[in-house]
RNA sequence: GGGCCCAUAGCUCAGCAUGGAUAGAGUGCCGGACUUCUAAUCCGAUGGUCAAGGGAUCGAAGCCCUUUGGGCCCGCCA
């Protein structure tokens, strides 16, 4: 149980003391200590202040009094501070001996949210036609570390990824290689995601906007797509595929797997539409629009009229957020699985089984990739229309918030960024644009990085090779890419600059990953295996008590970023775990002492802190390289 | 016109859910530390009317209201 053993002890000594003077019904807090007050707070002075009708100082006296009655194991002594606070201070013989072992154990970190039940996360789900660019990679990046979070807090966790393979989007670069002449083969081995995304979605819709005559071509090319069995929808899905393919190659290259792909083309052809339209109905949670704008439409009813939402056209056909009611039904459990299910090649990293639905009957597979409770990641421009969702899944499930939206802002091009793409914003900002061609694609990011850190190792370790170099440049850059994504708030819009990308230094993923290295090489030095069976009450410099403390709180930000589905928790985690071993290494050195006893105690302890370190780095998807 | 989000140090952000102690980091600028377990590091200095105003409270960066500035959304497009 960690540094939360002594919350727990204070917490029921404290409760004790409140029923011995007859008090319930007050939620104190007991949390961990700021700096300089001890290593444990409580703030029930305050709340009790009203009651007694005493001041909380007076409060806190007669508390910590009453305190030094209890029994106490972990605790050494309790203090109150003339604001009113009541402080205490750990026994760290014991409290040390506590959290360094558990560290060691597999279970570490665990905590039990979920006991056991099943959770979808739904994310990444772009369209098949372009290489995927910095924006997305936020979507995807909090995706996977939410589920990884999730899987830690005890959720069996199904990843899905909606391929949204119809529409318009997929419509326009049909039309470039069906009807502008673009080579099915993209020039110079240009990646094939790339290629259609730069050149043939670019230009084909370059060209609608010089000749709207071609607007008709674009539309007989969007009916025919959805009549799955022409030959213009074999060929859409033909490329969608080679697309797809090239994208998810992205995503693993960051660490990024998922358990299922659900293709929006099949969900269309399912007639699971139709059955939850049904449904809609029975429940009168749609209405025929019988006058007005909407007339001859269905729609949703939203707090006004002009908050109606139409969801079937007037010629019959589902709008674009029909499309999502069902999905989300089927993600919830709430629908007859209409898929059968097959293995998608080629085989995903890391050997975990990726699977793609499929409405072919032959040799059929089930598969149960749904879940009790969904969390779906899109950005926040999407809020409306997810708030129409919830809504509805709210009426279809009892279970309270079965159906969450996970929204992010989206990330933005700094002007200096804008302006190396060729957009001359005046200072401002700009919004990434697939359309337009105004975006910074992932893997040359990636690519940009790893050059640079390449460079980087190379220049401290001239000996190495170069596949060490190689993986330790992989690490450091998907690492990099990663935490920039991740360590500020989902409501925060990230301004994206390629140079200031760059940065290596600071609050970071390398500076994490750094103090890993250093640790590491330490206990390579020693060249002793570290082990549990040391005196731990030789640890007590401050340095040395505040990393213990640190380490001992990872169950405890397992929780609170689980509870808030705040990724951005766990990359914070890490920073001030990595700050506090700097600073105990800056302070105490571990080896050639002289003392062999204090040696193998602070290795313990440096240990500790590493098993810890790339158990909180692996929650957001990162590698913690032994040498950099 | 309606709705959602943001505003804290020059810049980028924590802290806000659950009010309480001295508002913290990174970066930048200035200065210092590598014959030492890796300097992708560390130490010091500089830097704040927590956007403005009001309210409730013993107490507000945090809660409520108003205002200002910025972003986004509001189609029988997807």
């Amino acid at each position: 149980m960690t540094f939360q053993s002594i919350l727990d002890e204070i917490d029921n000594n404290l409760k004790k003391i409140l029923s011995d003077l007859s008090i319930s019904d007050v939620q104190f807090s007991v949390e961990p200590a700021k700096p300089g007050f001890g290593d444990v707070s409580s703030n029930i002075s305050f709340l009790l202040a009203k009651q007694l009708k005493k001041s909380p100082k007076d409060i806190a006296q007669l508390l910590s009094e009453k305190y030094s009655h209890c029994t106490n194991t972990l605790v050494l002594k309790s203090e109150s501070h003339p604001s009113g606070y009541l402080n205490f201070y750990a026994n760290w013989d014991k409290l040390n001996q506590l959290i360094i072992s558990e560290s060691y154990l597999e279970t570490c970190g665990d905590v039990d949210i979920g006991n056991g039940s099943t959770m979808v996360v739904e994310h990444t789900s772009v369209n098949p036609n372009k290489a995927l660019h910095i924006g997305h990679i936020r979507n995807i990046v909090i995706g996977d570390t939410i589920s990884r979070i999730l899987q830690k807090a005890n959720y069996k966790v199904n990843v899905l990824n909606y391929v949204d393979d119809s529409g318009l989007q997929v419509a326009d670069i049909i039309v470039g290689f069906k009807h502008f002449g673009y080579d099915q083969e993209p020039p110079d081995g240009k990646k094939f995601d790339h290629y259609c995304g730069d050149d043939v979605y670019v230009k084909t819709t370059e060209k609608y906007d010089a000749d709207s005559s071609l607007e008709e071509i674009r539309k007989d090319v969007l009916k025919e797509l959805e009549d799955g069995d022409s030959e213009t929808a074999m060929f859409a899905d033909k490329i969608t595929r080679r697309v797809l393919e090239a994208q998810l190659e992205t995503c693993w290259n960051l660490g990024v797997t998922y358990d299922c792909l659900n293709f929006e083309s099949q969900i269309i052809r399912s007639g699971l539409w139709n059955k939850i339209f049904e449904k809609l109905k029975e429940m009168n949670l749609v209405e025929f629009e019988n006058e007005g704008k909407n007339s001859g439409c269905w729609v949703i009813r939203g707090e006004d009229k002009e908050e109606d939402k139409v969801i079937v056209r007037s010629n019959g056909t589902a709008t674009y957020i029909a499309k999502d009611i069902p999905y989300a039904a089927w993600k919830l459990g709430l629908l007859e699985d209409p898929f059968n299910y097959e293995k998608y090649v080629p085989e995903q990293p890391h050997s975990r089984v990726l699977w793609q639905t499929t409405l072919n009957k032959t040799n059929p597979i089930s598969k149960d990739f749904t879940g009790e409770k969904v969390v779906t990641v899109i950005d926040s421009r999407q809020s409306r229309l997810q708030k129409i969702i919830t809504s509805l899944m709210g009426k279809f499930k009892s279970v309270p918030d079965a159906y969450n939206h996970l929204g992010y802002e989206s990330v933005t091009l700094s002007s200096d960024t804008a302006k190396t793409l060729g957009l001359d914003t005046d200072g401002k900002q700009a919004q990434m644009s697939g359309r337009k061609g105004l975006y910074v694609n992932a893997d040359s990011v990636y690519d940009i990085l790893k050059e640079k850190t390449k460079d980087e190792t190379k220049k401290r370790h001239s000996e190495m090779s170069t596949s060490e170099i190689d993986s330790i440049a992989h690490s450091v850059s998907v690492g990099t890419l990663r935490y920039e994504m991740i360590k500020q708030d989902l409501d925060k819009i990230i301004t994206f600059d390629l140079t200031k990308s760059l940065s290596l230094e600071g609050d970071t993923a390398p500076y994490i990953q750094y103090t890993h290295a250093r640790a590491s090489r330490i206990i390579e030095k020693s060249g002793r295996t570290p082990t549990i069976d040391v005196d731990f009450s030789l640890l007590t410099e401050k340095s040395e008590l505040d990393l213990i403390k640190n380490i001992g709180l990872f169950n405890l930000q397992v929780r609170d970023a689980t509870n808030n589905l705040s990724p951005k928790v766990i990359a914070r985690y890490c920073y001030d775990l990595a700050v506090s071993f700097n600073s105990f290494y800056e302070k105490s050195k571990v080896l050639d002492l002289g003392d062999v006893e204090l040696e193998n105690s602070r290795l313990c302890l440096v240990n500790s802190f590493k098993i810890v370190l790339e158990k909180a780095l692996d929650l957001l998807g990162i590698n913690a390289p032994d040498r950099m």
